[in-house]
DNA sequence: TATGAATGAGTCTTCATTCAT
DNA sequence: GATGAATGAAGACTCATTCAT
């Protein structure tokens, strides 16, 4: 006789069936986040997407934003894992190859993450409920994004295939670069395949700053 | 014989009378437009600010995103044009400075346009409407933020001041890595001068692309 | 030095240059009655429509509905007065022509007034300020329209060219039929012409009646 | 595990407790449709007349006019299907007699239909909403209120109890007569029963034509 | 007196949140 | 705990009316 469970949850044995259906509320959440902005989400959307009543989420979550921004962060999170699978090690190829790489993955990333933090970026006051959710402010930004070429970089350094630049401007003006793009094909309508094909040029001029003796 | 005058816009002299509020309407949607982000303006405030009744808009534009399209415009037309106010001609100094004194004029700009941007990805219908509005889709995004500094560029290059480099790819890099400090700053609230302590090793990186043989 | 004049009114020597402008207002007002019905006219519309500037109107009138009132007014006397023009007198061509003429006149009438009459209808309060602006609420209604009806039948009989029959009671008769195809037709969007080929099988169906011993 | 329920609704046993609401609303607003016209009801009227709060009838319908038509219909069926109530059958009584108690009948329904439907006339848009609910335009307009009379004269046809004459132009005078005499009455505030003594004279013309031979 | 911009009450509608069941 | 209907506070927009010029 223990309380009804969410349908749509279903009876998975061995999970807390309350932690079940919040993870899937998250989920729904974060789902929903990749067609449309934060704003535009409404709680009775969620609900419907979720198969649930539009009441639990506040069994979950004090309020709509804050599992808007759990979604977030899960969203955000694995954006950033992301990067480091099957990312290439220093030493093998060539850096250029390598870095054009890395740059194609940060530009996938990106053009998922932008819509998705500009939301964020006009709502001050969640903004900061978000980077407190985060809670390493350090972490977050662009460095997120980076941190991953210029550990690469670094690597190489070490292996003394490029010179002593400064890895993290290098990876600032990758990255950079690569937010550029993302925002000018936003504005065209472009996917990540369609604006990649400007990553060469970008890989040049950078190489020459890295074998500069 | 005149129709009354709004309180709020009073009798300033040599005003078109019937444009005065149209544009007092347009700077009070601008400077809101530097609290809050679009979604987050109601018509009652921007009343509210402009000291106006909360219908008068409706005599001056179409709907409430119409008025601030305009605000937006207006914030964002200077915020451009700016960077051309005493921005260093090719042959001056040396090129490094030059390109530290644009990248600095770009993150300026950045600073205070991210924020707004933002508010227009987040909703792309009205994000159309705004394009629209500009009506030179091309010219938007961060090209219009790179093209000054590629100008520059070309022109250091007719001098045979720089190598003959993708002047466009270094400008990319280079207003890429704006963006990419301006969103470090955003989340942790450092303003463009701040930031732009980060700027003279990015140039240094950059400069060994342009003195490349 | 005398104020100036509604533009659109003009200067026509020898009228009241107030009146005139009340008369303009008035017109417009019957004119716009034609096309749609009274809570969709807005005052601004009645102002562009007649040229005149927004406030004119409450120089003549104490509000929006005392202006529509009059036309309202204007439109329903010549629909009723149109009815005597032409018609045909007792003692001219067979009773039965005849009766089929008044009832296309009658026909005629609602169709136009119909719409118009409605809007009165769904407003109690402006309808008994327009039954009061009549002032002689004994003539308004269908006997307005039946009246001219009776009178050629009593005409007629005076003639001995019909029976003693009720002659109020076939006017009702007629007239009313021809509003229940008024409003037949204002389902299936018929005019006044198709539907007048539905009179005569009712004329001889009151013919038997004129003609009864 | 239920939802809760509208205090104004309170427990009706035996009722779907969803569609209470629902029915509530359509009552109240039939209701309402009996005092002032379509136009002039507001949701904040009916919401406050049901009361429940302004936003439940969203719940329930598209937007304010669905409702409203809902009511208007249920309004209008009853009205319609109750002429079919203990009227005449062919046979019975007297035809002249029996031809009465159809007019009354008509009266009666039409002096509670015709304000409600001018409110639908003098908007198109919503009339045309209407009639597509119906959705059946062509038994709509005066001949749903004719039909039963012509059905009886037909009967009485066969019966050989009155003449070949055309029952249907028979239907429509007796039918706009009564159309007629419901407009007089609504000019005059009379009530159905004040305009019912108009009848017998009427019913006195149409028999001369239904025993013609 | 004419102008027409300004006023602001009032309309419909949305949606996060509550709570009886 | 789950349900989902009810709540009611906004929000954008309209328009009759006023009034400084």
């Amino acid at each position: 006789m223990s309380p009804r469970r969410a349908k749509a949850v279903g009876g998975r044995a061995g999970d807390d069936p309350a932690a079940a259906l919040r993870e899937h509320l998250i989920e729904t959440a974060v789902a929903l986040l990749g067609e449309r902005s934060l704003a535009q989400i409404t709680t009775r959307e969620i609900a419907r997407a979720a198969e649930v009543s539009d009441g639990v989420l506040y069994n979950y979550f004090a309020d709509k934003n804050e599992l808007l921004l759990h979604a977030l962060v899960r969203r955000y999170h694995p954006i950033v894992a992301r990067s480091d699978d099957g990312l290439p090690r220093p030493g093998s190829a060539t850096v250029e190859e390598n870095l054009r790489v890395y740059a194609e993955a940060a530009l996938t990333v990106m053009v998922d993450a932008v819509p998705m933090a500009s939301g964020l970026i006009s709502d001050p006051a969640l903004f900061h409920r978000f980077l407190a959710a985060i809670h390493s402010e350090s972490a977050v930004g662009m460095e997120i994004a980076s941190m991953p070429v210029t550990a690469y970089l670094r690597g190489e350094q070490e292996l003394g295939r490029i010179s002593t630049v400064d890895v993290s401007a290098v990876s600032t003006l990758l990255v950079g670069a690569m937010l550029s793009l993302t925002f000018a094909g936003l504005v065209r309508g472009l996917t990540a395949a369609d604006l990649a094909r400007q990553i060469p040029p970008l890989i040049t001029v950078l190489g020459a700053g890295l074998h500069a003796r």
